[in-house]
DNA sequence: CAGTCACTTTGGATCGGTCAAATCGGGAGG
DNA sequence: CCTCCCGATTTGACCGATCCAAAGTGACTG
């Protein structure tokens, strides 16, 4: 029903006209209104809402250098399971991005070399003003590049060896592991072994971390218990079986989801009932363990990402106003939330609750 | 090392007084090299090459009015494990579009109408050239606002209400499940029952069609092994316990993962083999499917998201060149791979293959 | 009544490309 | 010999916003 099909793209010159400003008024009107009179400003504005007017990004950009787009790279191989969570913390950048504006693009690498080049192209296009990283790692040459570059920057993962770094969010991975442990000594357990990856991951060996540090608190031995896996089920299937069955083990504390399905396989496997025989907690809580009832330690993904932007905002914006919320451009480590299922709760099912049966009619 | 920082980023017009020429020979270098003679195309690029030349998008966008990037909406809520295909679709796409100069952009929606305000703000003032839409379903009203403004769409799913549109890339559901039937009566079942979503949903409906075609084919019965449930395992586990406890099944087919999932459950909790007293096959080929050795269908994810890109090119590119591949502006139709696990195959495992295990010196 | 000042509003240049039309030398055709 | 045409290149306007400087209001002062 609305007129809005054939017609010209208004434009801040076809806005002014229809109030009868010029072009740098109505442009006040956007982003300076204090300069503006309230009389002046309601009739803009009313014929800003009218024609539906919006700023050409493109035009902005040509004087401003800004694209207000937000690079990030997106994987070539997710890793299974846990890729889930680069997922979620996507969306949750694309929401908080769209509140200050800013919307993300996706660009593509196959190996750390690839991607600086793709930071070179983005940059000197001006397609994008900043960048997020993900998935950092002990030698990951983009951080330094992007730093020398004077690029805004925010990672999601610690930069674990260039401590100068200071725009990065993290979850606390060792919180996570610690909750776990002493969520499953609260269940009576004693033998809590540790499913993680091999030593020289930045990422697994905090989670170990926490892992060792609540088992002495408890007073508990490590010794024997830590095993150092690929992230694959099968393999994690293969040591929980020998951990369960020759070291007396009843709870396994796992650095993915991944290896606490194979955790869960091993279980079975021996014929002893999870959740009440042996605990498995996993980590990144997945669908898959909400779906098959697995304890998993959650990243508050939603909020890692909100923390990306903000520390962004801080790069991005000029002025170093001390409005919003406080000190803004600090590192930010979050306490991940653990979610307690079947697989570890010695008072619930071992199965997915039962539900009645919707069988189709014979 | 590199003289690369500090120094003015290099324009169109440095590059042309470098190289001698005008403006818009440097232009036409990069745009329309068969205007220009092979000397000076040789010396201009030679000229873009050292100093590293790269145009401004947001120039170009100014004058053409392409910005050379595409839209697609970002899920809030991921359906779980099946969320995964439109996570492997996301890369493919952005690796498709980088192959002709494009990029992606995201953006977040809470429902349809959400999606088109998206639009409407994407095109007025991003100017994004198009949109790969994702998950159509009866009803969807994006199709007809955006056909309506005469916007470049490739849809991933079929626009089930709408036969006008001619622009969409699809897997073909009923391939897939007919492939699944067929392997399962090779199997030597016969009592092989459908686990799918209730009647109403386009992808849901073709799975089962395909199921319900095989076995007619196979002169199997299909009466009362059909049932319509939501994409919930607990759900799924209930249903499957059913069928197998009072209808003589032996094998089951399901729309989802998910309800695999849940059918692999039901077949554990009555202690029978999976994929040697009873099989399952599941849909999407999830990380999860692999992970746990479950027989599924999987999508050609990158071949949909090059189909997709090729389907935009068509629709943004003016000439009616009779240059690549062929009439490329049809509807895609892609057969599924159906990729065999232990769930469904009698001659192998019932769990992971066994690997030795690597325990922790004690 | 002129002079200052704060507040609004305006005009024109400018960002870095592309578009459309004009220019220029050099054969082919009449 | 002149015209016509064609490929190669140049010219100048233009896309739609922002930046800067300057000009137009009143009110308030000395």
């Amino acid at each position: 029903m609305g007129p809005d099909d054939g017609v010209e793209r208004p434009t801040l010159a076809s806005v002014a006209a229809l109030a009868q400003v010029s072009k740098q008024t109505v442009s006040n009107v956007l982003n300076a209104p204090h300069l503006v009179s309230e009389a002046t400003l309601d009739r803009v504005r009313a014929v800003i809402d009218e024609v539906g007017y919006r700023p050409l990004r493109a035009a902005q950009q040509m004087r401003s250098h800004r694209s207000q787009l937000i690079g990030i790279r997106i994987d070539p191989v997710r890793d299974g399971i846990g890729g889930i969570v680069l997922d979620q913390f996507l969306h949750a950048l694309t929401c908080s991005a769209e509140e200050s504006g800013h919307r993300m693009v996706l660009f593509t690498a196959d190996d750390a070399a690839a991607e600086v080049d793709a930071y070179d192209e983005l940059v000197a296009s001006f397609a994008v003003d900043a960048f997020v990283l993900t998935g950092t790692y002990h030698g990951d040459p983009r951080t330094a590049w992007l730093r020398r570059r004077r690029l805004p920057v925010a990672s999601f993962g610690r930069p674990w060896d260039d401590p100068a770094g200071r725009s990065w969010v993290d979850t606390d991975g060792a919180a996570g592991t610690r909750a776990a442990v002493e969520h499953l000594v609260a269940q009576g357990h004693t033998r809590i072994a540790f499913l993680g990856w091999p030593v020289g991951s930045g990422t697994g060996d905090d989670r170990r971390a926490g892992w060792v540090d609540a088992m002495s608190s408890a007073g508990l031995p490590v010794a024997g218990l830590d095993a150092g896996l690929p992230d694959d089920p099968a393999v994690a299937q293969a040591t929980a079986l020998g951990l369960l069955a020759a070291r007396g083990v009843t709870a396994l504390v796992c650095a993915s989801d991944s290896l606490a399905l194979g955790a869960l396989g091993a279980v079975q496997e021996l014929g002893r009932r999870p959740g009440v025989d042996v605990a498995v907690v996993g980590f990144d809580d997945s669908p898959v363990a909400a779906a098959i009832g697995l304890s998993s330690v959650a990243q508050p993904v939603a909020a890692a990402a909100a923390a990306c932007i903000e520390l962004l905002r801080g790069q991005l914006d000029p002025g170093p106003g001390p409005v919003s919320g406080g000190a803004a451009d600090e590192p930010v480590l979050l306490t991940p939330r653990l979610v307690v299922r079947s697989s570890s709760d010695r008072g619930g099912a071992a199965v997915p609750t039962a539900t009645p049966p919707v069988l189709p009619a014979p």
